[in-house]
DNA sequence: CTGACTGCAAACCATTTGCAGCTGT
DNA sequence: ACAGCTGCAAATGGTTTGCAGTCAG
C-alpha cells in the first residue's frame, strides 16, 4: 500500500518506467477489498481510461507481481485476483457469491511446522477457505422460511 | 481411495452410469501421487484407452469431484490438478521444477481458529506452500558450484 | 429399449503475443 | 533520441459445449 512517490522510485529502480496506467493500475488495486481480477480493474478504470487495454492491464500486475507490489490470488476461478495487501494474511471465498474477504489472522506457527518437517524450502504460501458469508446465510434462511 | 465395488456403488447411488473410462480415470488417480491435471491423465491413459477424449476426461473430474471422490487443486498454473486423496491435508509445489507434494499435516486448530473468528460458514479450506523441492535445491547447489 | 455417456469438432474465454506508433527519461 | 510502453488485433491453450452414435441398466 504505497503512495505514488514510493510506487515510482521502486518501479525506477526495477528499471521499469512510469506511467499513468500503471500508477492507475496500483491505485485502484489499493481502493480496494474485493481483490478484482483483471476485467474488474478494467471496467473500474474505463470511466477514467477509456483507450486503456486489457493487454495493459495484465503485462502491468504482471510487473507489479514481479517487484513484491501485488499479490496474485486463485480461489479455484477461472481467473486470477490481484490484492495489493501484501501483508501475510489468508482468504476466504463465498460459494453462494463468489466474494473473497480477507482473514487477518497469522499462520506463522502453521508455516513453521511445514518447514521443518518439510524437504522444501518454503518460501511463500497460500491460505484458501471457502464457506457461506453472512448475507447470502441470510438470503439463504429467508428463502428456506418462505418455501 | 475407494475400490472399484464402492465407487460403482456410490455413482449408481448418486445416479450416474458406471463406465470403465470413469473407473480408469479415478484409478489413474488413485495410483499416483503427482497430482495430475486432465492432459497428464489423459496421456496415462492413452496407451489403454486410445479412443479416450479430454473432453471424457473434464466431465468424469466434474462427476467425481461432485461425489466428493476428489479434490480439485489450483496451484496457480494455468490448468487444474486433481487429488483422489480427499483427507484433509495441504500441499507444496515447487517453484523450480512443479511437482506437487502432499503434506501430511492436520490444520484443524487454524481452520478452527479462522471459524470462530469469521462471519462465515466456513465449509472447506485449501493450504498451498511454494518452495524449493529437495532435487532442485541440489541442482541449484551444484550448478552453482561450477559456475 | 431409452436416457445417459463417449468422443469428435467447434466454440469459448482468460491470457499472451506481435507489432506499429507513442511516451517517459 | 531511443528503449520501453500502450493498445489494438490476432494467437494461444485449457476447458466447455453440441451433437451423432454408442452403451449401461
Amino acid at each position: 500500500m504505497l503512495d505514488n512517490k514510493k510506487v515510482t522510485e521502486l518501479l525506477r529502480k526495477k528499471g521499469f518506467k512510469v506511467t499513468p496506467q500503471r500508477l492507475a493500475i496500483y491505485n485502484a488495486l489499493c481502493n480496494t477489498k474485493a481483490h478484482p481480477n483483471a476485467e474488474m480493474i478494467f471496467n473500474k478504470l474505463q470511466p477514467y481510461y477509456p483507450t486503456m487495454s486489457l493487454a495493459t492491464i495484465y503485462k502491468t500486475v504482471d510487473i507489479l507481481h514481479e517487484i513484491g507490489l501485488i499479490n496474485i490470488l486463485n480461489v479455484g476461478e477461472d481467473s486470477f485476483r490481484y490484492d495489493a495487501n501484501t501483508s501475510s494474511h489468508a482468504h476466504i471465498c463465498c460459494t453462494e457469491c463468489g466474494r473473497v474477504d480477507d482473514i487477518m489472522i497469522d499462520f506463522a506457527k502453521c508455516v513453521e511446522e511445514v518447514a521443518s518437517q518439510s524437504s522444501y524450502d518454503v518460501h511463500r504460501h497460500q491460505f484458501y477457505f471457502y464457506g457461506t458469508c453472512a448475507e447470502c446465510k441470510a438470503k439463504l434462511n429467508s428463502k428456506a422460511k418462505v418455501s
